[in-house]
DNA sequence: CATGAATGAGCCTTCATTCAT
DNA sequence: AATGAATGAAGGCTCATTCAT
């Protein structure tokens, strides 16, 4: 049972509160929902009526992006190469972090507003500690490693490569860093190859 | 040349300002010069005239800290094992920041409000380029990184510890995730004696 | 001349909303229309049909009661022991004051949103005149008390046992402080038996 | 040991504060922070320092309305007639509820929001249970009476002169529901006189 | 130097009412 | 008739910063 159809109107005008609140994602600027009903040429209670807060504005705008990489997650279970599974699966989520600055608030967060973003999150959760188990049962991952500290490592990365680090370079920089961090990760040494 | 001496009571309003400032640091909450005021028993004016801005006062409360790993950092420079000197170093830094609330805003922000944090950092950052340069040159560390890298890499770690965890917790959680990304740090692997 | 019936589905509504109300009433929370369309799962506009203002709706709630007030003056009439009738009447009148939220605020407002109310609240208003006034030609109740009066004084006493009292013991110091009043309102003080 | 005396311009905003809140209160109006600013010609700020809530301004208006009728209290207490005594205080007390729209909120508010609110409410509760006392002591006054139900009492009396009535009838409709009140209190008959 | 009163922009949120569907 | 989305005025409160005393 899914939520009832919005209006026609109401749903365009849901788009364009998301499309306002994804601009200013973008361009770093706080979520203030004030704000957004005024961009979006949209009355506040509009706002409020689809988004009782911020962060469930913020859930939404992260949505597509968590999705993806649930997809992705997915594709990567099916990947017979334990190593290079965790490897993809831990770079698409880096890539993603940083290149979505909605993610890291809501990834963080320890409560969410919304029961999409709950059921967003575990599902991530569980194919990261499906990957990671499966890599440390083929002996390719250090054994004091959980799964637990798979969010808190993949956060941290993320931030390390938004510190001092400009949009164009970020990326590569992100992607630099997790290696570095997978390096150490892996119990073998045959580096190039088992990527 | 430094600062001219403060006139006795001014001097108390300052560390008045500082000791209140520190303890806020310490309990989470965010720096308000109003409430400092309050707390310190002073004038709004006067904290303003000590710190034109939070971020002054910030620096000022993280600066001991500071020089505290600075002078560690020139304590390993002494260390002629250049592994063991350089993981030393990350290890103080990392539970430093972890400790320390302070410290990551400061280590974090592009520019900095007091010229002796500019100095400091400066200061931190030069001992760790050294650190880094001598560790590489023994082969003990991988050739791709820079020592621009090391500072966003431990501000990455601290907030990975930061992430998820529990105070009590936290400072052994940071060790475990430097050791994490040091064990790929290194080039070779006779790990626990190379540190 | 009554309003046309209703269509049936429309009866279902009406009544839908009043019960709402009611509840709303009895657990003390202002009435408003918007709250008592999500709580009735009908649309605002709905409500708004049946009830225009928050008012009319509060004097809906409060009709069955006033009717039934008005019914009991009618059989306070038919008493022939003036001073008893009186004071039934005036007993059943802040009883039910008390007892129920919807009737203060009605009965107090000085211009009705409904023509019914209107009907009622004079019809009470006669019977307590009818009866005041055979009390007072029976010598029973001082002379310089006037019907208008009665209104006033019976608020006065319902809000008096509203102040400072659990909903518990109101009703039972309601009783009490009208007692207290009529003892004051009988000229002459063979009390219990003149009641 | 007072509150440090104000500076003379923060003085007189606090004057203009309350003297517009004052007229507010005459003319019925409520008490909005914000409202109060604009007409004040004062910043939002200024109001808010002066007086954190709605409430404290409210209860600053009431106060010297409260001082005058504790003094009064103390005075009533020096007349060695109980029943006169307790009259006048009542009167009083009625014609100041009644006057003054500040004091019924005070009055039946359950809470208060400055200290001397709760000091004047209680000193005029312990003059009026004195009073009480004594004069049910004399045996002028019913014996089910207590000091407790004079306060209720002394608010519905307020209030029933206040339902329907104009500013100018009020002060007199407000005596003589006390008078007829209060010969009912009075076990005796000796009304005029004993008054 | 110190004080702390004043400022007012700025953000948050609610709710009565209208009107297109 | 019924619906419920949209509106936006209105009110609440905070806080960084200035400046008269």
């Amino acid at each position: 049972m899914t939520t009832a159809p919005l209006r026609k109107d109401a749903a365009r005008n849901w788009e364009r509160i998301v499309a306002v609140a994804r601009d200013l994602v973008d361009e770093g600027t706080p979520l203030q929902l004030n704000d957004i009903a005024r961009r979006a040429e949209l009355g506040v209670g509009t706002v409020y009526r689809h988004f009782p807060t911020a962060e469930a504005l913020l859930e939404t705008v992260a949505t597509p992006c968590l999705e993806a990489l649930a997809t992705h997650g997915e594709q990567a279970l099916a990947d017979d190469h334990p190593g290079r599974a965790l490897a993809d699966f831990l770079a698409r989520t880096i890539e993603a972090q940083v290149t979505d600055a909605s993610l890291s608030p809501v990834t963080a967060a320890p409560t969410d507003a919304l029961p999409r973003t709950t059921e967003l999150k575990q599902a991530l959760w569980s194919v990261g500690d499906e990957l990671l188990g499966r890599a440390r049962d083929a002996g390719v991952v250090r054994a004091d490693l959980t799964s637990d500290d798979l969010v808190p490592l993949m956060c941290g990365i993320a931030y390390a490569a938004n510190v001092h680090s400009t949009p164009a370079t970020r990326i590569e920089t992100a992607r630099r860093y997790l290696t570095t961090l997978l390096e150490g990760v892996y119990v073998q040494h045959t580096r190039s190859d088992s990527l």
